[in-house]
DNA sequence: CGCAATCTTGAAAAGGCTCAAAACGGGTGG
DNA sequence: CCACCCGTTTTGAGCCTTTTCAAGATTGCG
């Protein structure tokens, strides 16, 4: 556990919210933990970042973790389930943002306005880390790695909305989507081969910009052409080389 | 001209190349200074900025102030001129992912891969504050107002990259498009009913995933219903009203 | 077992794209 | 000063991908 630690000025405390009791639930026996915080903080100033997290959960499927136009005070990193970032606008409309993995984060796009500029709802049974900002922020100024470690994942995220704007057909994009959901998974030590969509299609269909017909006729096509095994929401990656091909204008750049 | 001054055992010193030997020419007196830096920090630290800010430029239409792929090392913020940041890929095909009005940053998606993943190319006459962002960074820790302004504005760039991907129509692209380039200037101080795009139409139609030919029929129709005077590149919006109506779904979320 | 939500499938409509060509505008050089 | 040339912009017409609308099939759950 982190002791009391001057900084600038500042005193940071070990936070007792956050110190559940559980030590054991903490990131170094999280299976995320790595992913989480990232590599950069060596781990005895990662005891550091146990103290100002908190755990939080579990969210049931379509509860939310945090509302539109919330006060912004934390960002949360996905410890188990699948995570969907969206705004309904006045008329009802979804838009759907983005989807989240264990160890990804939640938030980042709070910071400027102060407010979560979205929803985040749970797909399924969801449990997050919640990171108190300001503590998070004071802590930055102490330890360079975390500051830095911010600063990427910002930066990481903000080149990837950017790219996701580029048109392109309807294959295009669900191959992408499939290759790119597949790859998280690896990332995380679960196959890369075979998942499990805890989205609906009709929010497949949201986040990529298409109707939700044309979701399904391009998965049964893909399945008819051999590339995938679809299941309901289980999907199996046949052809992963044909799947590259067919994505191919979207990937590599 | 700040000092050197001890900051978590590090040393800051005024950087000679920075400091140009003009004075005059720092963002004191900058059009742009506040809206580059922030508000949050105060005029005596801001100075310290100074120490580590180069001016470069001019650039000419079509130079590059940053490659794809060139080793990162610094944010810039453009202090006049228009900049469009663009991705090119493989069979030479653009993706025009931003335009830059003087005040804004560029870099700040280069971060996390230590890498420029876009081209920043001058569309006019353009000039440009660098920061050399590990000196950034470091002052970033010791001010704790610079460390909010960076999270901020990549907390801002974030949050508008993931709106822009919502999908609309021809119309309601444009009409948002003209009406968020009037904003922008209008917050720089310059009149916000009369514009002039640094931007050829393929460029625009680029960024807003249109075909040129699409936007210059908008563009007439706007012009035809009294919405726009379009001449050539200058344009006056008429019917400010009537023109966030038609982008109202893009706009108010 | 039956209802409700999700997903699939078919046929028709539409918005924007492509291709092609003409008009325009701004430099350059004779 | 004018003719010419190049790149940009505009305009027209047909086409194509995806959407919409409308049913029907599945699935999960009370």
């Amino acid at each position: 556990m982190g002791q009391g630690v001057p900084a600038g000025g500042r005193i940071v405390r070990p936070n007792p919210i956050a110190d559940d009791g559980s030590d054991q639930k903490f990131c170094s026996t999280c299976a995320f933990g790595a992913a989480c915080v990232g590599n950069g903080v060596d781990k005895i100033r990662l005891s550091e970042l146990h103290c100002l997290v908190e755990h939080v959960g579990p969210y049931r499927p379509g509860q939310s973790i945090v509302r539109t136009g919330d006060r912004f005070g934390a960002i949360f990193a996905v410890r188990s389930g699948t995570v969907k970032t969206r705004l309904v606008d006045l008329e009802g409309r979804e838009l759907v943002l983005g989807f989240h993995l264990p160890g990804e984060l939640i938030g980042l796009n709070a910071i400027h306005a102060e407010t979560y500029p979205c929803d985040a709802v749970a797909l399924d049974t969801v449990e997050v880390c919640r990171f108190s900002f300001p503590a998070l922020a004071t802590l930055a100024t102490r330890i360079p790695q975390v500051q830095q470690e911010l600063f990427r994942r910002l930066s990481k995220d903000l080149g990837e909305a950017n790219l996701r704007k580029q048109e392109a057909t309807a294959d295009e994009r669900l191959a992408a989507f499939v290759l790119n959901l597949s790859a998280r998974y690896e990332a995380r030590g679960f196959p890369a081969d075979s998942l499990h969509l805890a989205m609906s299609r009709s929010d497949i269909a949201n986040y990529l910009g298409l109707a939700a017909e044309t979701v399904s006729r391009v998965l049964r096509r893909f399945q008819d052409t051999g590339l995938l095994k679809v299941d309901g929401r289980d999907v199996k990656l046949c052809e992963v080389a044909a799947l590259r091909d067919v994505a191919k204008n979207l990937l590599h750049r």
